[in-house]
DNA sequence: CATGAATGAGCGTTCATTCAT
DNA sequence: AATGAATGAACGCTCATTCAT
């Protein structure tokens, strides 16, 4: 049994390496069996090691599952920070939102699969309340963000509310609709799915 | 006893009764306790009857939920069928489209929940490639109408198929943000979505 | 699973019988192994079931080993009635309780060296008070039993508290010393502890 | 690495103090953790070292807690020799062992704890076996010393051995009782505890 | 000497499914 | 047609012990 939940810094370079091994051997058990089918020793087979090892590492499931979210989420986020261009404008920042999410489903299937089966399944009450927090904070965001553009003119007079629940469900859905598609229309969707919002959003045609 | 499973025609009254009632039970199982929690002893309690019955009624876990699903759609089909007045339009049909799901939604939010919980857990690949199908049949209804609606001219040219990711999407989140929604909003919030998506389809402003 | 925490009551004459099988094969695992090393695993294979029958009776361990112990103390509690013969004294009835309770150990030595394991082990918080409610409740009446005796004039002014401590102890190691006495030695063993304590209690000599 | 348990005599100093840590780490988790809980691991914190280091000096479990029972006991041993007051008698001398136990448990209930934690578990057979013939060493002591009290005509007729059974169970369970009154009360307690038994010896009143 | 990562058996519990009644 | 007792595999988790470093 891990002694201590020891934070980020204090952790040896042994220990670091086999929890981001086990971090992708989750996610790849995840996104390939499902995350109900994710048990350790599914895990644990796929890192060659003993289920043992896990809890040794992460101490409970929820943990772990923890660990994979926040993992994929930093990546996540760092992608979607953006290109260094400055924002040309609202509509700008709603297509980069929408372009950087699709493009990031296509290059990173495995982890965004695995994020939309984890965030669909029956979580623990406590890890729940943890991802609903997540989400409540990316709303917020979105819907302060579209909020301005209309205060600028730029978006036409739509509830910011009902417009985010909209474009969420669509950039969840992305990892599923971008992994029926073949991989040189990635691009081609990216920019579909932007200009569907983007005309939602501006109404100028 | 007696394997079961017969086709439709050839089910006594009572047999037809008894799946009627284990499949209320389950859906309501779901959408209350979750695809996870959703066992047999748990649906049989809520039917009042034993759990071995379920598998004599329907064999496997998977056929039960099949036909729960069957069950759902079939309603919800019958629903968005649309009310007897005569489309105006390619339009007007998106619009009743999302109204007419949102609408029940609200309307039935215990089945709409349940469908949602089962279509995101972690299905049997049989089931997985039934859902997949049905869903398929759908998609393709929506994509044909998208471009009958271009080629008469009403629908701007974007891609129908990334146009009916977007829309399954939002239609399949529909039940949880309804659920986050007093009753009194539910009309407006249906109204709101399809401005939406006329907004992105026909770009008119 | 068993589907309802069925009172009594309404057993089925199938399920009280599995049920008293099951703590019986429990009472044989503890007495015999250890109460730590009476595993679920175990307990069934004396049984000659499959260790989830035994969940499926009891819900949970907590739940058996409250019945295990609701058992052998309900048959304690009946044999320490004691005789029809009314009681001759304070001295009388303490020495009957000692005589009671050691006779009891030397015939029913599995169901009292079970209850001993099972007290003595660490059990879960809930049930560790449930026991402690039922000791609270055993020192009480024996408390005012000697209280009574000492304003009657038949003990001596000794400490209630202390001196039940002490007989406490003394019955609970019963089983364990009585174990160690060839079984034709048990009835001299009782009276000679019943004699130890009516001499502490009167001073009488 | 080197295969360990030597005998006490080529024992080097760091590894006296290392034993002495970890029996003494060992005791605090067992008091205050209870025997089931009191794993290498929570030990090897307490201690603040690692747990394949307890391993390294005591080889097994048992072997840990032999010496924790070990070191227990010497002390307990050198603290019951009594005071260097030449013993008055017989009933002096019985008095002494019960005060002086029942003094050493509130002025050491650590220990004290620990050691009915771990008399009352469920220990390894080779370990029991320990335990026994270490109870009945001080049974004999106990049982010569109250037969000659008996020779001398201080004591009247009563079974040696009974008597023993009585007295160890009562000073086994003083740790707790003592543990459920406050401190000033101890004094008074360790009395009434050898007047009970001084009675029960004498029969004097 | 000491670490702490790693193992593997065992734990209580859940569950879809079977089957005698 | 229906029951509900019974199974056995799988689950997350704990632990004494091992061993490469």
């Amino acid at each position: 049994m891990q002694p201590v939940d020891r934070t980020d810094g204090d952790r040896s370079f042994i220990e670091d390496a086999r929890r981001r091994q086990i971090v992708t051997a989750a996610i790849a058990a995840i996104a390939e069996e499902g995350y109900s089918r994710a048990s350790f020793v599914r895990i644990a087979a796929r890192a060659s090691i003993s289920p043992g090892l896990i809890t040794y590492h992460f101490k409970t499931k929820e943990n772990l599952i923890r660990e994979v979210l926040g993992h994929i989420d930093a990546r996540l986020d760092r992608a979607m920070e953006g290109g260094p261009e400055p924002l040309e404008g609202f509509e700008d920042g709603l297509r980069r939102i929408v372009t950087g999410h699709v493009t990031y489903c296509a290059s990173h299937p495995q982890e965004m699969v695995a994020r939309r089966e984890v965030l669909s399944a029956a979580l623990p009450p406590a890890l729940q309340e943890h991802v609903a927090r997540g989400n409540e904070a990316g709303r917020a965001e979105l819907v302060g963000f579209l909020t301005e553009g209309q205060r600028h003119g730029e978006f036409r007079p739509f509830d910011p509310e009902v417009f985010t629940d909209a474009l969420f469900a669509a950039l969840s859905s992305a990892p599923r609709s971008v992994a029926r598609r073949p991989a040189e229309e990635h691009g081609a969707y990216a920019r579909e799915m932007a200009d569907l919002f983007a005309e939602a959003a501006t109404g100028r045609g």
